[in-house]
RNA sequence: GCCGAGAUAGCUCAGUGGUAGAGCGCGGCCCUGAAAAGGCCGGCGUGGGGGGUCCGAUUCCCUCUCUCGGCA
């Protein structure tokens, strides 16, 4: 019994993956699943940059831009929301392309998310109101008693971690590190193929510096602007444009300095997406050659396929 | 041509008679309900070239080259 097939195209911020997919998800008969922490959100096109509406009508995304900015977004939803698209692409007969760049929302999606429940805001907000009071050493002690084997994992200045860790443990009786080992992945049930994509990092870090300055041109600003005028979540703010605008919006610098920082932060992320997949032994890297096509790009992966 | 200032990490610069630091940039890494987030680690660099003083010079002196500013 053939199993059937779940294919991942992921890689670094402006590699090229969204071109490349509709490409090879022609080719193959898929539809795209989006695998994007911030372009789930809507009214944020730009700053996201979101596949054109061109791109969409050439074939069918999902997971785009289908949040309200006001609202929150994490892993566990997207894991959700994902696998039951998936579930309708088979019984549909299409095969489901995961595309993006969030190595989280990929690992779970492919790994499996360990069972807990959701964000406990009352507790969380308990846990920030002792940091600030008595600082991370305090609630890192803490979670060395109750965890020691996450405390021995997580950095004593990463209280974000340490945080979630104890209210793991305070909500459900028993230490993040015992549920984190019961996940379940893809694996079995299906067959995976994942392709990272990558270009030489100079390359890649001035495709990612134009980027930001074709976004600027296309409205930017005034994307953020308004976006700025209404409620924003906690996620949706994290996205990459949206604070250095609102520092050239107080005043405290230039839209030039805010271009830098979106530049800046935009190449770090794309390191840091670089580590996070460099470690995955499952992924076959695809490295774009020199002037080389969406096109011909979709055609290499594709024979690698079958 | 003359006067002055400078030449130190990829960039901007600090400092010291006992072979050097900071910010930015950059590199590596961690990651399970905020993940475009959050956290950790990383600086031997002909101290512009040559000569001198000194036990010892990046630091003092001389000279050359270059850069910048001013005067002609």
């Amino acid at each position: 019994m053939l199993k059937k097939k779940i294919i991942f195209l992921i890689g670094p911020t402006a590699v090229g993956k969204s071109a490349i997919a509709i490409h090879l998800a022609k080719k193959i008969n898929a539809e795209i699943i989006s695998c994007d922490s911030m372009q789930v959100y809507n009214s944020m096109d730009i700053v996201t940059s979101q596949p054109g509406c061109a791109q969409k009508k050439k074939l069918k995304h999902h997971l785009l831009g289908v949040i309200k900015p006001a609202k929150e977004y994490n892993v566990a939803r997207y894991r959700k929301d994902a696998l039951s698209i998936c579930g309708k692409l088979f019984s549909k007969g299409k095969l489901p392309l995961f595309v993006g760049g969030a190595g989280l929302y990929y690992s779970v999606i492919i790994d499996g998310i360990f069972p807990s429940s959701p964000e406990n805001k009352l507790i969380r907000a308990r846990l920030y109101k002792q940091l600030s009071l008595k600082g991370n050493k305090y609630l890192y002690g803490k979670l060395s008693k109750v965890d020691p084997l996450s405390a021995k994992k997580i950095h004593p200045n990463d209280a974000r971690r340490i945080i979630r860790a104890l209210e793991v443990y305070m909500e459900a009786g028993l230490p993040i590190s015992v549920l984190q080992k019961s996940r379940v992945g893809l694996g079995n049930e299906y067959e995976i193929k994942v392709f990272a994509l990558n270009t030489n990092r100079q390359v890649l870090y001035d495709k990612i510096n134009q980027r930001v300055d074709k976004m600027f041109n296309s409205g930017l600003v005034n994307e953020v602007r308004s976006l700025l005028n209404h409620k924003l979540s906690k996620t949706a703010l994290c996205a990459i444009g949206v604070r250095e605008l609102e520092g050239y919006f107080n005043g405290r610098y230039t839209l030039d300095e805010a271009r830098r920082l979106i530049q800046r932060n935009s190449r770090r992320y794309a390191k840091r997406q670089l580590t996070w997949f460099r470690k995955d032994k499952r992924i076959e890297w695809i490295n774009i050659r020199d002037k080389e096509t969406a096109g011909e790009v979709a055609k290499r992966i594709w024979k690698k396929l079958f």
